[in-house]
DNA sequence: ACGGACATGTAACACGTTACATGATTAA
DNA sequence: TTAATCATGTAACGTGTTACATGTCCGT
């Protein structure tokens, strides 16, 4: 079972941290495959601490809250890598998005368009975003930084060669006209 | 907020069925990106017919229990419309596996291989499942299905060709040996 | 005799999110 | 002065999973 925890330790072998450079840590390094909220980090960390995963040391700061650098055990490395050595689950995918894909029937074909107009400037965004952390890091950090860059862009491709599918009424009614302009954006109210 | 309650919407604007019917669909068709057990759908369905979203007609079976079979009422057809409509929030993807690659130093060489191996087995299996899916199907499901397929593939490939980023270790023991053979089942136990 | 497919449902549990509570510093 | 960053933590809530409860039929 990998959950915050794992993740928890793996950030702290990188370098000792405090439950909120966690937080940022992970924000910037996994947040395109894994989640994770103050509000299950700081559980996690305490919780680890009693299991005697982590150590912590109360950093006194002038003006601030004190900070607690958590540190990883002996044990708390043994049992990451014993997690990290567990044959890893099946991804999990879980996109809103290809949903409505599926059921584009269901939309107007110009709402379908927009969507996949903003999916493919986000993959392209995000693959770029990924591309410069590719540049530094650990082999490991670059191998999976270049992951997530390749399957951005082989989506947006893919959106772009495919998108004819669902927008087959918008494909009638304009054959080869600007794909971009003219539609109104519909508030789709709650 | 995409849930199992929309999804069990989405799968009735196709043919009315039972809880036990949406799940089999669901699993045929989504279980690439997206996940819901009995233990979900059954109360999902309860509440909505509750509010009206659905009707069900009790068809009774001799010797099997009786089969509530759900359709979508006027106003559930409408709210998943809307919930459609919705922009799609981020795809939510949860890698146990690149979590592990990532942290890849820590674990042995031929591991890491192994799990790579694994990996593009799977990958290259569940796309070629996708692929078939592809020939059948309205526009939109082939859509969805081909984008499946390709990151698939993109993911197999992205692999083959960057594997050695986190192999290096079996990249210096054997330049151009052979790489599947020779590693033994590292039993990884709990 | 055993497991698997069919069929529905509940209860306990795990996990994570969001919002709340608190409070200083710094840049726009 | 307003928002953002730094900093930790709790409580309520939502959502989903797993296991349990029940029972038949069919294939091996």
């Amino acid at each position: 079972m990998m959950d915050v925890r794992t993740l928890c330790l793996g950030v702290l072998s990188l370098g000792d941290a405090s439950g909120y450079e966690i937080k940022k840590r992970l924000e910037n390094v996994f947040s395109h495959f894994y989640d994770a909220s103050f509000g299950s980090i700081y559980p996690a960390l305490k919780r680890l601490q009693t299991e005697g995963l982590v150590r912590s040391e109360t950093e006194q700061q002038a003006k601030r809250p004190d900070k607690k650098v958590y540190s990883l055990t002996v044990e708390g490395r043994l049992t990451l890598v014993r997690e990290l050595n567990n044959p890893p689950g099946r991804d999990r995918v879980r996109s809103e998005f290809l949903v409505a894909m599926f059921f584009a029937d269901l939309l107007p074909a110009g709402q379908v368009g927009e969507m996949i107009d903003r999916r493919i400037a986000e993959h392209r965004s995000l693959g770029a975003e990924l591309a410069e952390r590719e540049a530094r890091g650990t082999a490991a950090q670059r191998f999976v930084a270049g992951y997530g860059r390749a399957l951005y862009e082989a989506a947006a491709s893919y959106l772009e060669d495919n998108r004819y599918l669902v927008e087959s009424e918008a494909l009638l009614a304009q054959i080869d006209g600007d794909r971009t302009g003219g539609r109104t954006g519909a508030g789709a109210g709650n």
